[in-house]
DNA sequence: CATATCGTCAACCATCCGGTTGAATATGGC
DNA sequence: GCCATATTCAACCGGATGGTTGACGATATG
């Protein structure tokens, strides 16, 4: 699983992993904090925070005894990119869609994704 | 794994069947022909195939023997706007993207708790 | 009818995944 | 030094996943 699609992708598979991505949307948080809504041991949150660490969707930072965890939303840059490449879709937020899309325009661009089977 | 999400991004973690959706991009193909290319089984591609349609990637049609397999870009919408949030709302508005997410899935993660930030 | 093609089904296998528990390794506070 | 807190590690378990093979039903075609 080196692809780094493949990681994001299948660490976004995870409801548990995708609610801790909402919830550092707010702001960085510490494992326990992280672990503390939910009803699985703290080992576990752990391993799910390690999978989206992995996929680059957040950096863990440790200051003392405890562990900053931050989003890195610039991680789902390929992943959205890679998607968008399939039909527009219409968005709720079309001034918001535009300002994204513009934004990726700066990458390299999949020019057409069909074209390579490279995924 | 009812939740939509899941199913979408858990078959998109997969190259195989990225492959076949990039394929898919060019034309409606019948699933003999979608496995041409690969050095897998008839039968590996044919389950492939199965996963995407379940999460509503593609669809199916058979005429005579053979099955069309069509692309359904629409499935990556619900997808496609979770992850642009992540992009969009960054540190801009939060609260915003809170109520965003709310309305836009509502549906309830593997926990009680943490269902409320609607994964 | 006989035969080839299309695609799935069923059983099987190895590996991965998400979870548990209990011990271990920091680090901080008294 | 001693104890509590924060986090990971290691071993384990059940179930899902991705692949194989061989048999099978259904449909074209000669």
């Amino acid at each position: 699983m080196s692809n780094p699609l493949d990681q994001v992708f299948s660490a976004l598979a995870d409801p548990t992993r995708r609610a801790i991505l909402a919830m550092l949307l707010e702001d960085d948080m510490a494992v326990t904090d992280v672990a503390e809504p939910f009803s699985m041991s703290l080992a576990a949150v752990s391993k799910h925070l390690c999978v989206l660490a992995e996929a680059g969707l957040i950096t863990q930072e440790k200051r003392g005894r405890v562990k900053w965890c931050k989003l890195e939303p610039d991680a789902l840059r390929a992943a959205s990119v890679w998607m968008q490449g399939f039909g527009q879709f219409e968005a709720v937020d079309l001034d918001g869609l535009e300002r994204f899309l513009a934004a990726e325009l700066d990458d390299p661009g999949p020019d057409d994704p069909a074209s390579s089977l490279s995924v």
